[in-house]
DNA sequence: ACCTACCTACCGATCGTTCGGTAACATCCC
DNA sequence: GGGATGTTACCGAACGATCGGTAGGTAGGT
């Protein structure tokens, strides 16, 4: 066993590509039917290439659903975390990182949450990783609606479960509303905002 | 190969509390490692028996998955649906859906919407039986709504996208808030009625 | 000559499940 | 009372299949 493997110093335009492919249909397939419930041979066949294949592009199983998870936490810190951070307005912030998270589930498939849970098979300093980054996300909705309450215009509420019930609805927008399954990405993410809004807003 | 093996016609009260115990065991670690993810190995392992020994309870790991889901479908509809079925009020009959729901999660350790994505490693037909008990309770959801909303009551809203929304907030509390961790059951049963009505009711 | 992106063949380990068995207990008959 | 018979609740060993992963290799490109 190659303790150190390297990832590959010159890829190809097209190995690129492939690499892309391999990690894409991974989690997709993972979010079908669970990190355990995904061999590799399943990989394998769905990307056309042998499991010796995989190799050339991953170090472990492992090691793949943590870079999936890292990479669903880039994307989720560049696409969510990063535009709304600096809105003034707790009130418009929250809105829009709702908004910008349901977007993110629809442009790169990254069922996130539906993930989040196959942490469990990483090792614990990997998992610890993950977490934390999760946690400054549910940090910005505590903060952000810390600020409503300030303003007086929080309901009486627990922010703790408050936050755990605004990503569960958004998690529950990938399993219950796959794309192409009746309902606009646009209409979803705009019920998605309105329902977490009037459930935590007093005037709304 | 015993193509129908019966259950035994005469077990022991022993024989019966430790089937119990197998049954309840494996949902508990189903709900943390996912269904492929434990083993039988692992269950035997929790519950004191070789894997061979846990052959006498069940027909199959399969089998007792499905026959773990029905158990807790049973739970449901007999503390949750019928007490609430007959409720007039559609208000009243919806909070009290949430807070049994909630109560049912606490009092059973049946994480039901935890393991409802593991129905996908049901044979077809089995699955089929799960999805529509599982939906006759969003239908009660669902019905409830409209009845609000014929009332004038219900704000502007898609009613399955908030039927998904309430079910991934009642899911996502056995996630993250496991028992003895912090929050009380009462509170969180009551954060959680509140969010949800709060989401959907005009006037609250 | 060297590198990338694969492949075949194979490895040790684990999986779900069964086979053939045992210990303990209950029942029946002598 | 004791032996025979049957049942329940397990067990050790083993099975065929699949698992994640590697060794050694090849084709094609630079």
């Amino acid at each position: 066993m190659n303790p150190m493997p390297q990832p590959n110093l010159m890829p190809t335009p097209e190995g690129q590509a492939r690499n892309e492919e391999v990690f894409r249909t991974a989690a997709s397939l993972m979010v079908q039917r669970g990190y355990a419930g995904t061999s590799m041979g399943d990989l394998a066949e769905a990307v056309g290439m042998t499991k010796a294949g995989l190799y050339h592009h991953i170090k472990s199983k492992q090691e793949m659903l943590f870079e999936i998870l890292q990479f669903a936490m880039n994307v989720m810190e560049h696409e969510v975390i990063e535009p709304t951070r600096g809105i003034a307005d707790p009130e418009q912030r929250l809105r829009n990182m709702i908004r910008l998270h349901v977007r993110v589930l629809f442009k790169h498939g990254l069922e996130l949450t539906l993930l989040f849970p196959e942490r469990r098979h990483l090792e614990p300093p990997q998992q610890e990783i993950i977490w934390q980054r999760v946690d400054r996300y549910q940090g910005l909705l505590r903060t952000s609606m810390r600020e409503l309450a300030e303003q007086g215009k929080l309901r009486e509420l627990d922010i703790n479960v408050a936050a755990s019930h605004i990503l569960q609805t958004i998690a529950g927008i990938a399993r219950w509303h796959p794309q192409g399954r009746g309902v606009a990405e646009a209409l979803l993410a705009e019920q998605t905002v309105n329902f977490n809004l009037s459930a935590i807003l007093k005037d709304s």
